[in-house]
DNA sequence: CAAAAATGCTGAC
DNA sequence: TCAGCCTTTTTGT
């Protein structure tokens, strides 16, 4: 579930519904310093940067929420489902419920730890003061392949392995260039193509990349909403070529060779030399 | 039912 | 580089 998109959407949701409310929270399962300090307060705001929500409360009680791979966010108007057993935070008010389990954070910030904990978050391109003069320049540090590169949070912040793949499809970008080697132009290109599907998924509330195939692969039951993640040896949608999976560093990256030019490393956009008849 | 997989991150070697 | 964390959903027997 949680890329950038999905945790600026649960703050875009909890903006409109929940804050002004007056909260009593609990925790079935493991953090009842948590609940106990919220309890009995009134949501003031919320905030989203990358894949971290920041929730505000009265008093300056500060709530950092980080879903990792496994967390979730469930919400209710009305009555709420009794929650799981594995239930990390409930926040009940009249007429609302949010139930929070598996997440990798669930904490109390003082206001300075909040702060280092954002000031080492990159860029993030659905923030509307995002600067790309500081993402590039943030981004384009050292020699790992620019992939890799892109899930450093510290460089830009939000994009997970869904964007990644897509974005750098949509860019028509090779995966595995130095990332010091790109240019500028290229990362107007990549910026645009991540900015694109994460305010898409904010809208959605789900990615669909532009030009997935329509109709389910051979070997799938429904219709794709990627190009190329999570879809090795399928058909490229715009070549037909096979689509790579590779792991790099520990984390699987899809791409097209033929489409984003690995042999050439620099691009398919870059115009070929052409030897002209003396 | 059991097993596997998943969009993330950390800490130990 | 790897194991480990942690929950839910999907797939297979």
């Amino acid at each position: 579930m949680p890329e950038g998109h999905s945790i600026h959407r649960v703050a875009r949701v909890h903006r409109r519904w929940l804050v002004g409310r007056h909260f009593t929270a609990d925790s079935p399962q493991g953090r009842p310093e948590v609940a106990r300090g919220l309890s009995g307060r009134v949501l003031l705001g919320v905030d989203a940067h990358g894949k971290h929500l920041f929730h505000t409360f009265e008093g300056d009680v500060r709530l950092h929420i980080h879903l990792g791979l496994f967390g979730r966010i469930r919400h209710f108007r009305g009555d709420a489902p009794v929650p799981s057993t594995a239930c990390r935070l409930r926040l009940v008010s009249d007429g609302a419920t949010l139930q929070l389990s598996g997440p990798s954070a669930c904490e109390l910030l003082s206001l300075e730890e909040e702060a280092a904990l954002r000031a080492r978050l990159g860029e993030d391109p659905l923030r509307a003061e995002a600067s790309l003069d500081r993402a590039y320049a943030r981004l384009t540090r050292g020699r790992v392949p620019l992939a890799q590169a892109l899930l450093d949070q510290g460089r830009i912040a939000g994009v997970g392995n869904i964007v990644r793949a897509e974005a750098l499809f949509v860019a028509g970008l090779p995966p595995l260039m130095p990332v010091c080697e790109l240019e500028r132009e290229a990362f107007d290109r990549l910026w645009g193509a991540m900015r694109a599907l994460l305010q898409d998924g904010v809208r959605d509330g789900l990615i669909v990349t532009p030009g997935a195939p329509p109709r389910p692969s051979p070997g799938r039951k429904r219709a794709e909403r990627f190009c190329v993640y999570s879809r090795a040896g399928l058909p490229c949608p715009r070549c037909g070529g096979k689509v790579t999976g590779q792991s790099l560093a520990a984390r699987t990256l899809y791409f097209c060779a033929t489409c984003q030019g690995v042999d050439r490393m620099h691009g398919p956009r870059r115009k070929r030399a052409v030897t002209l008849a003396p």
